[in-house]
DNA sequence: GCAGGGAACGTAAACGTTTTCAACGGGGCT
DNA sequence: AGCCCCGTTGAAAACGTTTACGTTCCCTGC
């Protein structure tokens, strides 16, 4: 025995019957349309809103083929603070444009994301943003192709713009620092060159070592960016004799510090620790950790804009933002874990 | 100049046409109705499979006035470990289900939240989990009674279901650990009362008080859950002589730590702390902080299950999940922030 | 033999919008 | 006066499904 009340939901319909006016008038006034009289057009709003009326979007979006009612945010794990910042912020942004916003995780699983990718279009979502899983299908490539899509964190050589952070650029500085401050046995901790941010870092750090003379070939691992591999792949790093670890990625930071914290060095004296994420949980640390400190919410900003605009673009026919990347650059925020090695 | 190619997506209509069937018997097949005759069925599937045909989710959706599609999420915070880590999960499983999660912030704003209610029934949700804002509206109330909700961390008083966390059974282990280490001087940093939620914590803590013979009137801060007024409530409580903090809530927790550090106190000796929230998080801290483990994984678990039940009851007629509290005991995960006070 | 019934399928009406197209009326122009 | 155009409106056709309601056909039971 299904509890629909027949008449819950008051339609355009309800509202014309009432105003001795067409569906398409009502239509017309509520969006806004100037094909239809001001006085007319007001007296419809003011009945539709004493009447609470509220648009149905599925019928919206299904009768108007463009509608920005729903975009997807595909990404692969959400609670992380690089993506759960971002989302946020994405979804206050695109939520004062009226849209609403899907959230897949696709666990960096290349068949969950083409799923989720298909279930998206199906929806009819106006666009996307996305940080690709590794790997793209050549199917997740051609249902990409067909709409607006803005890539965040990871790029997958699409063509569409991105916004990423510069970490090129932040690994760089962050090896200088070290190298700046007397180190010469770094070692590195990232992300697989596979992913795109992994690859980018690690060029940052390659530059870092030549512009400062140092050997290019440190001890490095790149792992799968968890917890665990963090703390595992550092615990390696850390038996070697090296003096300072720069560690590319947010979880892999929290892992790294707690294996810094085991390994029982002391702290800036018998190691340097440069981890990556948000400078508030690492100030937990004793000495409060040098963090490369990425400024999420403006990352959000950006892609959140640059849906819309081409979202905009899409409707009014104006030129589409130029695919490639925005970048926005990290700061290196310099605390108590890095300084001079003790000896040598 | 819209780019839409006019048959760019294959529908219901295109299978019917070509396979000679009505439209009812392509929808009655790929739902799996008993109401077609299997080989038909299967050269129906057959076919919608190699022409790459998915449903339209929106016309589904509109046509079937009971559909999964969409659920809601609606929730304060999503940058925060308690909300991320539980959208997180419920997407995961309610994706499984092919439901997609549209995910709305609130930022504990009743406008705001009434706002976004408004239009997640114009997008025809099924249901929603929600996470109230501190006052719920009136007319929030009546939307919510109207569909299946599943309350998570914060209770409104609505007649749903709900998960939360026990906070008040951890409060009180909390309390009487460090009333078991000899502690008397307890001061308590949480969220206000009008948070059910903060109601919760405190009277965990009052009870813990109690069954220690201690005199419930400690040095308390209830505040908005944020770092900053973590840090700062945290400070004044430290100005005081108390020789324990026990905070409350995830965000505060961060703050506080802070403020326990910059207080220059000894930890343990000088001062016990214990905190709420990512054990792994606050395992960066020196000593590693004792911490109120809340299992974000079940609580998302539980909702999602929740939300599902709730779903197919609606459809199937079969009783509702029964409202009232499904509790998710935290565990606490004593760390070297707490010890005996030094004196006394 | 036929009424009755159920299984399998088709026709068409929903669902609630937007949008195309046509119609109407009134000006300005020739 | 006739014409055309523009501003305003309405009727109806989309959009792509599901489903209520028939219709057929075959089988069973009397």
């Amino acid at each position: 025995m299904p509890a629909r009340s027949r008449r819950s939901t008051v339609g355009v319909v309800d509202l014309a019957r009432e105003l001795g006016v067409s569906t398409a008038t009502v239509s017309r006034a509520l969006n806004g349309s100037p094909a239809v009289r001001p006085e007319v057009a007001e007296r419809i709003r003011a009945h539709a809103e004493s009447r609470g009326y509220v648009a149905n979007r599925l019928a919206r979006a299904l009768s108007a083929h463009t509608s920005r009612a729903f975009v997807g945010f595909v990404i692969p794990y959400v609670d992380t603070p690089a993506y759960s910042a971002v989302a946020a912020e994405c979804a206050r942004l695109l939520s004062a444009d009226g849209t609403q916003m899907i959230l897949t995780i696709t666990e960096n699983d290349p068949e969950r994301e083409l799923r989720q990718l298909r279930e998206l279009v199906a929806s009819r979502i106006a666009g996307l943003v996305i940080s690709p899983s590794t790997y793209a299908l050549d199917e997740t490539r051609r249902l990409l192709a067909e709409l607006p899509v803005v890539e965040l964190h990871r790029a997958s050589g699409i063509e569409a713009p991105g916004v990423f952070s510069d970490d090129e650029q932040a690994m760089t500085e962050s090896v200088l620092h070290l190298a700046a401050l007397g180190h010469s046995r770094i070692a590195y901790l990232g992300t697989p060159e596979a992913l795109s941010n992994g690859a980018v870092r690690l060029r940052g750090v390659r530059r870092g070592l030549e512009l400062a003379g140092l050997d290019p070939a440190v001890p490095m691992r790149l792992v799968e960016p968890t917890r665990e591999n963090g703390r595992d792949a550092a615990a390696e790093l850390l038996a070697g004799d090296t003096t300072a670890l720069l560690v590319g990625g947010g979880s892999l930071s929290v892992g790294a510090a707690a294996a810094a914290r085991a390994s029982g060095r002391r702290i800036p004296d018998e190691l340097s620790l440069v981890v990556y994420g948000d400078p508030a949980w690492f100030a937990l640390a004793d000495p409060p950790l040098t963090t490369v400190q990425v400024e999420y919410a403006e990352l959000a900003r950006r892609a959140a804009r640059l849906l819309l605009d081409s979202l905009d673009a899409r409707h009014a026919g104006t030129p589409a933002p130029e695919p490639g990347p925005h970048l926005v650059t990290p700061r290196l925020r310099p605390a108590g874990s890095t300084g001079p090695p003790l000896h040598r």
